[in-house]
DNA sequence: ATTGGCACTCTAGATAATCGAGTGCCAGGG
DNA sequence: CCCTGGCACTCGATTATCTAGAGTGCCAAT
């Protein structure tokens, strides 16, 4: 169907519009690429380029610009993830290394990936669902109030503040604390939500009344409030590339954390690089952009998901080179502390 | 020197630029606002107001656009903070109410004033400096190594890991969480780090190396890690009308923590309810924004600033309104908790 | 299959012409 | 003294027209 030749005019092309922003013609095309034919050779082999739908003109007359399809088929096949340069690497080490809890490692990630890709980024916090609790603690504010601190082995930290049907000891506390971390401590928090289910019954009959209200506030924490924080970066990156469409409608879906979500959990196996190329994203406002998306985690367990979003005219290669290196080093550094 | 008129004139233009975009000339004026004198009136009012620096011309022959000066005018005697509507106030509640821990009254802040404002919000954390230690936790996360969480009665945490020279048992660490608890609890921030300086002295022989690992990171957690912490959201506010600069400039601008903090900080007393005009603001690439700033709080300590950015066509009136009605709710949920 | 040649098609950019909102100024009237 | 209507003038924005050039498709020749 395509020959060799055809393959690398597409990729020809690809590339310099990516590196232009302008539509490629078949004279500047054999003038920068060495490609030993002439121009009405090339210009017949885009001519079933074009018939097959792997790239456009915009008019009559211009040059022509890849489609989502043709960029598909370069992911695909034509191309091949970039390695970071010995520089790149280094920086990322020691931009990331520098961290010194979660939410800095996250901070860090985003702003190191946008700037390492010119692009926008987007980065998961680590998953609650997956990680295993460290520790459970319970601080007194006040007669009848205390906070609930409960502390991941991911280093993510929930809080909440609970009021009490009643005022509450030192002792109590202490006794609450004592038996909510010797039965929670390691487990998994999916596990760790049977167990807190079954705890009221072990419960001094002074304490149930107190002890049920912190149970049932942990509970939500471990269950319910799985909305996963998701944070972006970047941004002034998109306006100096220009978004053919709306650049507005790139930040409004951006702001949205459902949306976020949604780009993130779309692609298939987690783990996984992911390209997802224009249309073939879901969300309205993106069918100009392209998302490179990968998981990352401690040890082989994918804990979140980060990525990068630009325009479908994108430097793939280098963005899941950049993608790719970083989710290795946040996972090496999760998996260290 | 400026009689009424003159200033109702300098009050009309703005309200008319602000709301239409638009170079505004004598005859739309005198239609809109129901002046009772003729365009010819206006037009010599308004060379005079030219004159004086209130309005300028963008050319020959087109209407006039309030400047820098015009607006600071305008914001400290022709206008008056403009009260939420009933809607708001309810909005306001609703949705701040909702929020249980720090992370999300900051989040949601910012989100509410965006679309409240329909502009840039930027929310800086309480800080740490003013507020109180309410407690410390050790968590064992190895043999040689602890997580030293600090929680303070702003609701904000921190948690570090440390390293320890040797290893620790859990009386050890059970000993030292009760001692820091004990010097600690209830204390600002300012004076727990005096008091951490003098504790080496008073832990056991066998425990002071590694006491003196946790004290060392604690105490920088106390002193030199004063990073406020700083978000924005509604970038794509901006989008939507057209900043006459680079809109890149003023994303990049945003994205800089550094940034942010000193736009946050120029203002005078920071309990105040404050506009920077323009060029007042000494940040590169904001010279064509107006900041719209205050403290917030609980009680009538300021803990932090929160701000509203847009261009300096802006709604002052409307945006003090929300700035002001929503530190006030943020300060009212801050005490709560 | 590849190539040079050629006629054709558009768009981007330049140039010119026109329109009209808005101004400044002046002389007359309260 | 301040306000007003009248009037000539300015200058940006809009529209129309033209041109140059990049790029194409097709065809006949190699």
């Amino acid at each position: 169907m395509l020959d060799d030749r055809k393959l690398a005019v597409l990729r020809a092309i690809i590339e310099d519009y990516v590196s232009t922003t302008e539509p490629v013609g078949s004279k500047t095309l054999v003038d920068r690429h060495n490609l030993d034919v002439s121009p009405a050779t090339i210009r017949n082999d885009m001519a079933v380029l074009e018939e097959q739908g792997y790239i456009a003109q915009p008019h009559t007359s211009a040059g022509r610009i890849p489609t989502d399809k043709g960029y598909r088929l370069f992911v695909d096949r034509l191309s091949a993830v970039k390695p970071l340069s010995q520089a790149e690497r280094r920086a990322i080490e020691t931009f990331l290394g520098g961290a010194y809890d979660l939410d800095d490692v996250v901070t860090r990630t985003v702003r190191l990936l946008a700037q390492l890709t010119r692009q926008v980024a987007v980065v998961q916090y680590p998953s609650l669902r997956i990680s295993c609790v460290r520790h459970v603690e319970l601080v007194p504010l006040g007669p009848a109030r205390v906070l609930l601190v409960l502390i991941t082995d991911t280093g993510r930290v929930e809080q909440r503040g609970v009021d009490l049907p009643d005022s509450i000891s030192d002792d109590s506390i202490a006794h609450l604390r004592a038996l909510l971390n010797a039965c929670m401590d390691g487990r998994p928090l999916a596990d760790a939500a049977g167990v807190v289910a079954e705890l009221p019954a072990r419960l001094d009959a002074s304490d149930r009344p107190n002890g049920a209200a912190v149970l049932s506030v942990l509970l939500e924490s471990l269950v319910e409030r799985h909305e996963e924080k998701v944070v972006f970066g970047g941004a002034a990156n998109l306006a100096a590339r220009d978004f053919s469409k709306g650049l507005q409608d790139v930040l409004e879906a951006l702001e949205e954390q459902v949306v976020l979500m949604r780009l993130l959990g779309e692609s298939g196996d987690p783990a996984l690089l992911t390209v997802r190329i224009g249309a073939e994203n879901a969300v309205e406002g993106l069918h100009d952009a392209s998302i490179v998306s990968t998981g990352y985690g401690a040890g082989d367990q994918v804990l979140a998901k980060l990525a990068v979003l630009g325009p479908t005219r994108m430097d793939y290669p280098g963005a899941m080179g950049a993608v790719r290196a970083v989710a290795r080093y946040v996972g090496q550094i999760l998996a260290e502390s």
